[in-house]
DNA sequence: CTGGTCACCTGGAAGC
DNA sequence: TGCTTCCAGGTGACCA
């Protein structure tokens, strides 16, 4: 599930119980999510206090003072907090220990990413990578038309390239441009800035209402019976394939972009 | 640089 | 019922 609204809504559930906390230990039960768990770079973290959990696109960065834990989730990853002792489950593969409560990281697909940074984590070669910021001020109309001058490529895959824009994956993508009523197929560099105008407050309340709607289940993330923390979703068009559209009532349409599916309503998209 | 494809991994759902 | 195939919210690597 994780998106950007996902990961958002995960470090507001965790952050109040976590930061200021000693961390005790660290287990690790696997060797390797998408890269090697930082078992060698244990020590270097563990004793530490948690100053603060920070966002940056779908990162999430534990700051324990000496370095940043960098934590992805993923396809498939979740965290929560549970009892410390709580017997784990199959894909429960770490668990961070902070006095009596554990941060656990469940992962099946094991996509997700757990790394230690030392010195400023914005220097670190994944997180420099990372585009604009969508939550803020300096996503506008006029940099998103900068950035898409020239590209053939179309505008659904291309705002998900996480090296431009970060945080809108394929539900939001779809989502967006649905609101947006502009059609996924339309060439990126060929979008008016009119449109844009229209595009870009959208991606913005959309992801937003997402981490609203999230907020109302943030008490599922000290649950401890491995209920999800996530939140169900009024979609308009994804995962709706073939039901009729919630504004003309002609059936949603589902095709494939870059090997994900995109899911639009040709009437109202254009 | 751009645009396209593949790989990583597991489990659930759909198809036969 | 049981086996096979397809698909899933991400993203880095690789190729032309």
């Amino acid at each position: 599930m994780p998106e950007l609204p996902e990961v958002e809504v995960t470090r507001r559930g965790i952050a109040p119980d976590l930061v200021g906390r000693r961390l005790a230990s660290a287990d690790f039960r696997v060797p390797a999510l998408r890269y090697p768990l930082p078992h060698e770079e244990r020590s270097q973290f563990v004793g530490r206090r948690l100053v603060s959990i920070t966002r940056r696109g779908k990162y999430l960065l534990l700051d324990f003072g000496s370095g940043h834990l960098l934590i992805h989730l993923g396809m498939s990853g979740s965290l929560r907090l549970v009892p410390a002792l709580t017997p784990p489950d199959k894909h429960d593969h770490v668990d961070l220990v902070f006095g009596r409560t554990a941060l656990r990281l469940r992962d099946p697909r094991r996509f997700g990413a757990m790394r230690w940074i030392e010195g400023d984590p914005m220097q670190h070669p994944l997180m420099a990578v990372l585009g604009m910021e969508p939550l803020t001020a300096d996503f506008t109309a006029a940099w998103l038309k900068a950035q898409l001058q020239g590209l053939k490529a179309p505008i659904k895959p291309t705002l998900m390239d996480g090296h431009r824009l970060v945080g809108v994956g394929n539900i939001y993508a779809s989502e967006s441009l649905f609101r947006a009523r502009i059609d996924p197929r339309t060439p990126a560099g060929k979008i008016s800035l009119q449109r844009l105008e229209r595009l870009v407050p959208v991606i913005k309340a959309t992801l937003t209402a997402a981490i609203e709607a999230g907020g109302s289940s943030l008490r599922d993330f000290i649950q401890s019976d491995g209920s999800s923390g996530y939140f169900q979703q009024q979609y308009f068009v994804y995962g709706r394939t073939g039901k009729p559209c919630r504004v003309c009532g002609r059936p949603i349409r589902e095709l494939r972009q870059g090997q994900r599916a995109t899911f639009h309503c040709p009437h109202c998209q254009r």
